[in-house]
DNA sequence: TTCTTATTGTGAAATTTACCACAATGAGGT
DNA sequence: ACCTCATTGTGGTAAATTTCACAATAAGAA
Protein backbone atom coordinates (compact mmCIF):
# COMPACT_ATOMS: atom_id res chain seq x y z
CA UNK A 1 0.00 0.00 0.00
CA UNK A 2 2.70 2.29 0.90
CA UNK A 3 5.45 0.62 -0.32
CA UNK A 4 7.47 -1.54 2.71
CA UNK A 5 7.36 0.83 5.95
CA UNK A 6 9.63 -0.54 8.89
CA UNK A 7 8.37 -1.85 11.65
CA UNK A 8 9.73 0.70 13.98
CA UNK A 9 8.88 3.38 12.15
CA UNK A 10 5.22 1.81 12.42
CA UNK A 11 5.01 1.68 15.89
CA UNK A 12 6.49 5.29 16.03
CA UNK A 13 3.18 6.11 14.06
CA UNK A 14 1.42 5.23 16.75
CA UNK A 15 2.95 7.38 18.92
CA UNK A 16 3.00 10.43 16.66
CA UNK A 17 -0.61 10.07 16.16
CA UNK A 18 -1.38 10.62 20.05
CA UNK A 19 0.72 13.62 20.14
CA UNK A 20 -1.08 14.93 17.53
CA UNK A 21 -4.20 14.59 18.50
CA UNK A 22 -3.44 16.14 21.65
CA UNK A 23 -1.73 19.19 19.85
CA UNK A 24 -4.97 19.59 17.68
CA UNK A 25 -7.34 19.82 20.94
CA UNK A 26 -5.26 22.58 22.11
CA UNK A 27 -5.96 24.17 18.33
CA UNK A 28 -2.53 24.10 16.87
CA UNK A 29 -2.75 23.82 12.77
CA UNK A 30 0.46 22.67 12.01
CA UNK A 31 3.29 20.71 14.09
CA UNK A 32 6.99 20.92 13.01
CA UNK A 33 9.33 18.02 13.35
CA UNK A 34 11.35 19.57 15.78
CA UNK A 35 8.60 20.08 18.35
CA UNK A 36 7.11 16.43 17.83
CA UNK A 37 11.17 15.64 18.73
CA UNK A 38 11.53 17.72 21.79
CA UNK A 39 8.16 16.11 22.92
CA UNK A 40 9.17 12.36 22.16
CA UNK A 41 12.53 12.83 22.87
CA UNK A 42 13.11 11.60 19.69
CA UNK A 43 15.97 13.46 16.47
CA UNK A 44 13.98 15.59 14.08
CA UNK A 45 15.39 13.86 11.33
CA UNK A 46 14.06 10.85 12.29
CA UNK A 47 10.75 11.81 12.69
CA UNK A 48 11.10 13.50 9.04
CA UNK A 49 11.77 10.49 7.70
CA UNK A 50 9.37 8.23 9.22
CA UNK A 51 7.06 10.34 7.63
CA UNK A 52 8.22 10.62 4.34
CA UNK A 53 7.69 6.85 3.75
CA UNK A 54 4.47 7.79 2.62
CA UNK A 55 4.85 10.47 0.47
CA UNK A 56 6.09 14.12 1.95
CA UNK A 57 3.25 16.33 2.94
CA UNK A 58 4.88 19.03 4.94
CA UNK A 59 5.87 22.44 4.12
CA UNK A 60 8.99 23.73 4.20
CA UNK A 61 9.21 26.59 6.66
CA UNK A 62 5.75 25.90 8.01
CA UNK A 63 5.49 21.96 9.25
CA UNK A 64 3.04 20.12 8.78
CA UNK A 65 -0.62 20.33 8.69
CA UNK A 66 -1.79 18.43 12.22
CA UNK A 67 -5.31 17.65 10.74
CA UNK A 68 -3.91 15.84 7.22
CA UNK A 69 -1.13 14.41 8.93
CA UNK A 70 -3.01 13.02 11.71
CA UNK A 71 -5.70 11.82 8.52
CA UNK A 72 -2.88 9.98 6.98
CA UNK A 73 -1.48 8.23 10.09
CA UNK A 74 -5.48 7.05 10.29
CA UNK A 75 -4.95 5.44 7.44
CA UNK A 76 -1.67 3.96 7.26
CA UNK A 77 -2.71 2.45 11.36
CA UNK A 78 -5.88 1.06 9.54
CA UNK A 79 -8.06 3.38 12.47
CA UNK A 80 -10.20 5.24 10.10
CA UNK A 81 -12.38 2.38 10.21
CA UNK A 82 -14.36 1.09 13.09
CA UNK A 83 -13.27 -2.90 13.96
CA UNK A 84 -15.56 -4.77 16.03
CA UNK A 85 -13.80 -6.20 19.35
CA UNK A 86 -15.18 -8.60 21.37
CA UNK A 87 -13.54 -9.25 24.91
CA UNK A 88 -13.29 -12.52 25.94
CA UNK A 89 -13.38 -13.10 29.90
CA UNK A 90 -14.82 -10.97 32.39
CA UNK A 91 -12.19 -10.91 35.18
CA UNK A 92 -10.52 -7.49 36.71
CA UNK A 93 -8.79 -6.80 32.60
CA UNK A 94 -11.89 -7.46 30.81
CA UNK A 95 -13.97 -5.39 32.67
CA UNK A 96 -11.15 -2.81 32.91
CA UNK A 97 -11.20 -3.15 29.21
CA UNK A 98 -14.79 -3.37 28.58
CA UNK A 99 -15.48 0.69 28.72
CA UNK A 100 -11.84 1.96 27.88
CA UNK A 101 -11.88 5.40 26.78
CA UNK A 102 -9.08 5.01 24.71
CA UNK A 103 -10.39 2.03 22.58
CA UNK A 104 -13.31 3.72 22.02
CA UNK A 105 -11.71 7.17 20.21
CA UNK A 106 -9.62 5.19 18.16
CA UNK A 107 -11.94 3.65 16.51
CA UNK A 108 -12.02 0.06 18.44
CA UNK A 109 -15.74 -0.96 19.55
CA UNK A 110 -16.60 -3.28 21.80
CA UNK A 111 -19.41 -5.12 20.79
CA UNK A 112 -19.59 -7.22 23.59
CA UNK A 113 -17.99 -9.20 26.35
CA UNK A 114 -18.28 -12.92 27.53
CA UNK A 115 -17.34 -15.00 30.61
CA UNK A 116 -18.24 -18.76 31.85
CA UNK A 117 -19.17 -17.72 35.08
CA UNK A 118 -23.51 -18.18 36.05
CA UNK A 119 -22.32 -14.95 38.20
CA UNK A 120 -20.82 -12.85 35.67
CA UNK A 121 -23.04 -13.27 32.93
CA UNK A 122 -26.15 -11.07 33.18
CA UNK A 123 -24.63 -8.59 34.91
CA UNK A 124 -24.17 -4.78 33.29
CA UNK A 125 -20.55 -3.17 32.92
CA UNK A 126 -21.47 1.39 33.13
CA UNK A 127 -24.58 0.40 31.94
CA UNK A 128 -23.77 -0.42 28.39
CA UNK A 129 -22.58 -3.60 28.22
CA UNK A 130 -24.15 -6.90 29.82
CA UNK A 131 -21.74 -9.86 30.42
CA UNK A 132 -23.14 -12.47 27.92
CA UNK A 133 -22.66 -16.23 27.73
CA UNK A 134 -19.76 -17.29 26.52
CA UNK A 135 -21.76 -19.99 24.67
CA UNK A 136 -23.79 -17.75 22.68
CA UNK A 137 -19.85 -16.75 21.33
CA UNK A 138 -20.18 -18.35 18.17
CA UNK A 139 -23.73 -16.55 16.70
CA UNK A 140 -21.84 -12.97 18.32
CA UNK A 141 -19.15 -13.24 16.59
CA UNK A 142 -21.29 -14.02 13.33
CA UNK A 143 -24.11 -11.42 14.30
CA UNK A 144 -21.88 -8.54 15.10
CA UNK A 145 -19.16 -8.65 12.66
CA UNK A 146 -16.02 -9.36 15.36
CA UNK A 147 -12.74 -8.49 13.99
CA UNK A 148 -10.51 -8.86 16.68
CA UNK A 149 -11.11 -10.97 19.89
CA UNK A 150 -9.30 -10.29 22.89
CA UNK A 151 -8.45 -12.97 25.47
CA UNK A 152 -8.55 -12.26 28.97
CA UNK A 153 -9.01 -15.57 30.62
CA UNK A 154 -7.52 -17.91 32.72
CA UNK A 155 -3.76 -19.24 31.20
CA UNK A 156 -5.27 -22.86 31.75
CA UNK A 157 -8.08 -22.02 28.85
CA UNK A 158 -6.47 -19.92 26.98
CA UNK A 159 -5.46 -21.82 24.17
CA UNK A 160 -8.51 -23.44 24.09
CA UNK A 161 -10.91 -20.60 24.04
CA UNK A 162 -8.44 -19.30 21.64
CA UNK A 163 -8.97 -22.42 19.25
CA UNK A 164 -12.53 -21.78 19.60
CA UNK A 165 -12.36 -17.98 18.50
CA UNK A 166 -10.45 -18.85 15.51
CA UNK A 167 -12.78 -21.72 14.33
CA UNK A 168 -15.59 -18.86 14.53
CA UNK A 169 -14.04 -16.40 12.00
CA UNK A 170 -11.84 -14.39 14.13
CA UNK A 171 -8.61 -13.64 12.64
CA UNK A 172 -7.17 -10.60 15.00
CA UNK A 173 -6.71 -11.58 18.39
CA UNK A 174 -5.51 -9.69 21.00
CA UNK A 175 -3.80 -11.64 23.95
CA UNK A 176 -3.77 -10.29 27.70
CA UNK A 177 -3.12 -13.56 28.74
CA UNK A 178 0.76 -14.33 29.85
CA UNK A 179 1.91 -17.19 27.68
CA UNK A 180 2.91 -17.78 24.59
CA UNK A 181 -0.34 -19.40 22.33
CA UNK A 182 0.01 -21.06 19.01
CA UNK A 183 -2.27 -19.87 16.36
CA UNK A 184 -2.60 -20.71 12.58
CA UNK A 185 -0.72 -18.67 9.99
CA UNK A 186 -3.66 -16.44 8.70
CA UNK A 187 -4.28 -15.62 12.51
CA UNK A 188 -2.72 -12.20 13.51
CA UNK A 189 -1.85 -11.92 17.35
CA UNK A 190 -0.58 -9.24 19.64
CA UNK A 191 1.02 -9.82 23.35
CA UNK A 192 0.11 -7.69 25.56
CA UNK A 193 1.96 -8.11 28.84
CA UNK A 194 1.69 -5.29 31.14
CA UNK A 195 4.10 -7.14 33.62
CA UNK A 196 7.19 -6.33 30.69
CA UNK A 197 6.86 -2.70 31.56
CA UNK A 198 7.21 -3.05 34.87
CA UNK A 199 10.47 -5.60 34.40
CA UNK A 200 11.82 -3.11 31.89
CA UNK A 201 11.37 -0.19 35.05
CA UNK A 202 13.53 -2.19 37.41
CA UNK A 203 16.08 -3.25 34.98
CA UNK A 204 16.68 0.55 34.10
CA UNK A 205 16.63 0.51 38.10
CA UNK A 206 19.31 -1.66 38.71
CA UNK A 207 21.44 -0.69 35.92
CA UNK A 208 20.77 2.60 35.85
CA UNK A 209 20.44 3.74 32.63
CA UNK A 210 18.09 6.17 31.11
CA UNK B 1 27.19 -4.08 35.82
CA UNK B 2 27.31 -6.78 32.70
CA UNK B 3 29.05 -4.22 30.25
CA UNK B 4 26.67 -2.75 28.15
CA UNK B 5 23.45 -4.91 27.22
CA UNK B 6 21.81 -3.30 23.77
CA UNK B 7 17.84 -2.52 24.55
CA UNK B 8 16.66 -5.14 22.66
CA UNK B 9 18.35 -7.21 24.16
CA UNK B 10 16.72 -6.85 27.71
CA UNK B 11 13.49 -6.76 26.39
CA UNK B 12 14.09 -9.95 25.26
CA UNK B 13 15.40 -10.93 28.00
CA UNK B 14 11.77 -10.70 29.49
CA UNK B 15 10.19 -12.33 27.14
CA UNK B 16 12.67 -15.13 27.64
CA UNK B 17 12.21 -15.16 31.24
CA UNK B 18 8.31 -16.00 31.06
CA UNK B 19 9.06 -19.05 28.81
CA UNK B 20 11.40 -20.34 31.07
CA UNK B 21 8.92 -20.00 33.87
CA UNK B 22 6.39 -21.95 32.16
CA UNK B 23 9.13 -24.41 30.91
CA UNK B 24 10.39 -24.91 34.34
CA UNK B 25 6.67 -25.43 35.79
CA UNK B 26 6.75 -28.15 33.10
CA UNK B 27 9.22 -30.05 35.04
CA UNK B 28 12.57 -29.51 32.21
CA UNK B 29 15.97 -28.57 33.57
CA UNK B 30 17.16 -27.59 30.24
CA UNK B 31 16.19 -25.55 27.46
CA UNK B 32 18.41 -24.96 23.52
CA UNK B 33 18.38 -21.94 21.68
CA UNK B 34 16.80 -23.92 19.28
CA UNK B 35 13.69 -24.74 21.39
CA UNK B 36 13.56 -21.16 22.74
CA UNK B 37 13.61 -20.07 19.13
CA UNK B 38 10.76 -22.25 17.86
CA UNK B 39 8.55 -21.27 21.01
CA UNK B 40 9.17 -17.20 20.20
CA UNK B 41 9.70 -17.16 16.31
CA UNK B 42 13.32 -16.27 17.12
CA UNK B 43 16.52 -17.40 15.40
CA UNK B 44 18.50 -19.48 17.57
CA UNK B 45 21.70 -17.44 17.43
CA UNK B 46 19.92 -14.71 18.42
CA UNK B 47 19.10 -16.35 21.54
CA UNK B 48 22.20 -17.82 22.33
CA UNK B 49 24.20 -14.11 21.17
CA UNK B 50 21.57 -12.38 23.79
CA UNK B 51 22.37 -14.76 26.82
CA UNK B 52 26.23 -14.05 25.42
CA UNK B 53 26.12 -10.48 26.74
CA UNK B 54 26.03 -11.41 30.35
CA UNK B 55 28.78 -14.46 30.25
CA UNK B 56 27.82 -17.51 28.68
CA UNK B 57 26.70 -20.25 30.73
CA UNK B 58 25.53 -22.72 28.41
CA UNK B 59 26.50 -26.13 27.86
CA UNK B 60 27.27 -27.76 24.70
CA UNK B 61 25.72 -30.45 23.37
CA UNK B 62 23.14 -29.74 26.18
CA UNK B 63 21.99 -26.62 26.44
CA UNK B 64 21.27 -24.03 29.09
CA UNK B 65 20.21 -24.97 32.75
CA UNK B 66 16.79 -23.65 33.10
CA UNK B 67 16.89 -22.72 36.76
CA UNK B 68 20.28 -21.16 36.56
CA UNK B 69 19.01 -19.15 33.34
CA UNK B 70 16.43 -18.21 35.35
CA UNK B 71 17.88 -16.38 38.01
CA UNK B 72 20.30 -14.61 35.73
CA UNK B 73 17.81 -13.17 34.20
CA UNK B 74 16.47 -12.02 37.63
CA UNK B 75 19.24 -10.66 38.46
CA UNK B 76 19.46 -8.21 35.27
CA UNK B 77 16.25 -7.57 35.15
CA UNK B 78 16.38 -6.34 39.09
CA UNK B 79 13.70 -8.77 39.66
CA UNK B 80 15.62 -10.89 41.84
CA UNK B 81 14.25 -8.25 44.69
CA UNK B 82 11.45 -7.07 46.13
CA UNK B 83 9.50 -3.63 44.79
CA UNK B 84 7.39 -2.33 46.96
CA UNK B 85 4.71 -0.29 44.32
CA UNK B 86 1.87 2.05 45.13
CA UNK B 87 -1.37 2.36 42.74
CA UNK B 88 -2.41 5.96 42.09
CA UNK B 89 -5.78 6.00 41.37
CA UNK B 90 -8.70 3.34 42.02
CA UNK B 91 -10.57 3.29 38.64
CA UNK B 92 -11.22 0.53 36.34
CA UNK B 93 -6.92 -0.14 35.44
CA UNK B 94 -5.52 1.02 38.97
CA UNK B 95 -8.24 -1.54 40.48
CA UNK B 96 -7.29 -4.57 37.76
CA UNK B 97 -3.77 -3.72 38.39
CA UNK B 98 -3.76 -3.79 42.39
CA UNK B 99 -4.17 -7.52 42.27
CA UNK B 100 -2.98 -8.43 38.84
CA UNK B 101 -1.15 -11.59 39.83
CA UNK B 102 1.64 -11.36 37.40
CA UNK B 103 3.24 -8.89 39.10
CA UNK B 104 3.14 -10.33 42.61
CA UNK B 105 4.88 -13.47 40.84
CA UNK B 106 7.63 -10.97 39.46
CA UNK B 107 8.37 -9.59 42.61
CA UNK B 108 5.91 -6.08 42.10
CA UNK B 109 4.43 -5.87 45.35
CA UNK B 110 1.31 -3.48 45.59
CA UNK B 111 1.80 -1.74 49.55
CA UNK B 112 -1.10 0.64 48.69
CA UNK B 113 -3.68 2.43 46.57
CA UNK B 114 -4.83 5.44 46.36
CA UNK B 115 -7.80 7.86 45.29
CA UNK B 116 -9.69 11.22 45.70
CA UNK B 117 -13.12 9.95 45.45
CA UNK B 118 -14.67 9.80 49.07
CA UNK B 119 -16.76 7.21 47.34
CA UNK B 120 -14.21 4.62 46.63
CA UNK B 121 -12.00 5.56 49.61
CA UNK B 122 -12.65 2.50 52.59
CA UNK B 123 -13.64 0.07 50.09
CA UNK B 124 -11.50 -3.05 49.61
CA UNK B 125 -10.06 -5.10 46.79
CA UNK B 126 -10.61 -8.78 46.80
CA UNK B 127 -10.43 -8.33 50.61
CA UNK B 128 -6.81 -7.85 50.58
CA UNK B 129 -6.39 -4.03 49.79
CA UNK B 130 -8.19 -1.41 51.20
CA UNK B 131 -8.67 1.40 48.93
CA UNK B 132 -7.02 5.05 51.09
CA UNK B 133 -6.98 8.89 50.66
CA UNK B 134 -4.82 10.22 48.42
CA UNK B 135 -3.94 13.21 50.57
CA UNK B 136 -2.41 9.73 52.61
CA UNK B 137 -0.22 9.46 50.03
CA UNK B 138 3.35 11.36 51.43
CA UNK B 139 2.86 8.97 54.45
CA UNK B 140 2.31 5.99 52.23
CA UNK B 141 5.34 6.29 50.07
CA UNK B 142 7.63 7.04 53.42
CA UNK B 143 6.62 4.40 55.84
CA UNK B 144 5.73 1.85 53.50
CA UNK B 145 9.16 2.28 51.34
CA UNK B 146 7.53 2.82 48.13
CA UNK B 147 9.86 2.41 45.47
CA UNK B 148 7.20 2.27 41.89
CA UNK B 149 4.68 4.94 41.67
CA UNK B 150 1.76 3.75 38.84
CA UNK B 151 -0.30 6.53 37.45
CA UNK B 152 -3.93 5.80 36.58
CA UNK B 153 -5.42 8.56 37.22
CA UNK B 154 -7.68 10.73 34.64
CA UNK B 155 -5.47 12.92 32.01
CA UNK B 156 -6.03 16.49 33.19
CA UNK B 157 -4.78 15.60 36.61
CA UNK B 158 -2.03 13.08 35.63
CA UNK B 159 0.76 15.89 35.56
CA UNK B 160 0.17 17.78 38.90
CA UNK B 161 -0.05 13.89 40.62
CA UNK B 162 2.95 12.79 39.15
CA UNK B 163 4.43 15.90 40.23
CA UNK B 164 3.51 15.10 44.22
CA UNK B 165 4.58 11.63 43.29
CA UNK B 166 8.02 12.42 42.48
CA UNK B 167 8.14 15.15 45.30
CA UNK B 168 7.44 12.69 48.01
CA UNK B 169 10.89 11.34 46.40
CA UNK B 170 9.24 8.44 44.26
CA UNK B 171 12.18 7.72 41.57
CA UNK B 172 10.25 5.27 39.21
CA UNK B 173 7.16 5.96 37.51
CA UNK B 174 4.82 3.41 35.36
CA UNK B 175 2.19 5.05 33.54
CA UNK B 176 -0.59 4.17 32.39
CA UNK B 177 -2.19 7.52 31.60
CA UNK B 178 -2.48 8.16 27.57
CA UNK B 179 -0.44 11.69 27.52
CA UNK B 180 3.43 12.02 27.67
CA UNK B 181 4.11 13.38 31.15
CA UNK B 182 7.51 15.98 32.15
CA UNK B 183 9.61 14.59 34.57
CA UNK B 184 13.06 15.64 36.22
CA UNK B 185 15.88 14.06 34.74
CA UNK B 186 16.62 11.70 37.67
CA UNK B 187 12.67 10.13 37.13
CA UNK B 188 12.70 7.09 35.29
CA UNK B 189 9.16 6.68 33.61
CA UNK B 190 7.75 3.90 31.52
CA UNK B 191 4.28 4.24 29.52
CA UNK B 192 2.04 1.72 28.79
CA UNK B 193 -0.07 2.34 25.90
CA UNK B 194 -2.68 -0.45 25.94
CA UNK B 195 -4.14 1.08 22.38
CA UNK B 196 -0.76 0.83 20.91
CA UNK B 197 -1.22 -2.92 20.70
CA UNK B 198 -4.64 -2.87 18.94
CA UNK B 199 -2.95 0.04 16.26
CA UNK B 200 0.08 -2.14 15.78
CA UNK B 201 -2.97 -5.64 15.04
CA UNK B 202 -4.73 -3.01 12.77
CA UNK B 203 -1.90 -2.05 11.07
CA UNK B 204 -1.15 -5.35 10.71
CA UNK B 205 -4.51 -5.93 9.31
CA UNK B 206 -4.97 -3.30 6.40
CA UNK B 207 -1.12 -3.98 5.54
CA UNK B 208 -1.24 -7.68 6.10
CA UNK B 209 2.09 -7.92 6.90
CA UNK B 210 2.62 -10.85 9.93
C1' DT C 1 39.03 -44.72 23.24
C1' DT C 2 36.83 -43.02 19.22
C1' DC C 3 32.80 -41.70 16.76
C1' DT C 4 28.48 -39.31 16.39
C1' DT C 5 25.23 -36.05 17.58
C1' DA C 6 23.69 -31.92 19.69
C1' DT C 7 24.44 -27.53 20.87
C1' DT C 8 27.01 -23.46 22.51
C1' DG C 9 29.81 -19.14 21.85
C1' DT C 10 31.46 -15.80 18.77
C1' DG C 11 34.00 -13.21 15.00
C1' DA C 12 32.55 -11.40 10.89
C1' DA C 13 29.16 -10.33 7.34
C1' DA C 14 24.69 -8.72 6.27
C1' DT C 15 20.91 -6.13 7.18
C1' DT C 16 18.32 -2.74 9.32
C1' DT C 17 17.75 1.48 11.53
C1' DA C 18 19.13 6.07 12.97
C1' DC C 19 21.38 10.24 12.10
C1' DC C 20 23.62 13.98 9.70
C1' DA C 21 24.09 17.64 6.59
C1' DC C 22 22.46 20.38 3.28
C1' DA C 23 19.91 21.72 -0.89
C1' DA C 24 15.22 23.09 -1.77
C1' DT C 25 11.46 25.91 -0.84
C1' DG C 26 7.45 28.40 1.27
C1' DA C 27 6.11 32.51 3.90
C1' DG C 28 6.60 36.94 5.53
C1' DG C 29 8.83 41.19 5.65
C1' DT C 30 11.11 45.18 3.37
C1' DA D 1 11.60 41.61 -6.30
C1' DC D 2 14.69 40.27 -3.02
C1' DC D 3 16.17 38.88 1.52
C1' DT D 4 15.70 36.24 5.71
C1' DC D 5 14.10 32.70 8.45
C1' DA D 6 12.18 28.29 9.38
C1' DT D 7 11.60 23.90 8.12
C1' DT D 8 11.09 19.90 5.01
C1' DG D 9 12.80 15.92 2.21
C1' DT D 10 16.51 12.97 1.28
C1' DG D 11 21.08 10.95 -0.25
C1' DG D 12 24.73 9.23 2.06
C1' DT D 13 26.95 7.58 6.15
C1' DA D 14 27.27 5.86 10.72
C1' DA D 15 25.69 2.96 14.16
C1' DA D 16 23.10 -0.70 15.91
C1' DT D 17 21.21 -5.11 15.45
C1' DT D 18 20.59 -9.51 13.41
C1' DT D 19 22.16 -13.43 11.14
C1' DC D 20 25.52 -16.60 9.45
C1' DA D 21 28.88 -20.00 9.74
C1' DC D 22 31.82 -22.72 12.03
C1' DA D 23 35.20 -24.07 15.55
C1' DA D 24 34.81 -25.87 20.18
C1' DT D 25 33.08 -29.13 23.21
C1' DA D 26 29.94 -32.06 26.18
C1' DA D 27 27.53 -36.47 26.40
C1' DG D 28 26.43 -40.86 25.07
C1' DA D 29 27.10 -44.89 22.15
C1' DA D 30 29.99 -48.30 20.08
Amino acid sequence: MFGKIPKPVARRLAIYYRVLKEHNKNGAETVSSSYLGRILDLKPSQIRKDLSYFGGFGKRGTGYNVIDLMKSIEKILGIDRHWNVLIIGAGRIGRALANYPGLVQDGFTVKGIVDVSEKKIGKTIDEQLTIENVEEMEKIIRERKIDIGVLCVPSEVAQKVLNSVVQYGVKSIVNFVPKRLKTPKDVMIEDVQISLSFKALSFRMVNSQR
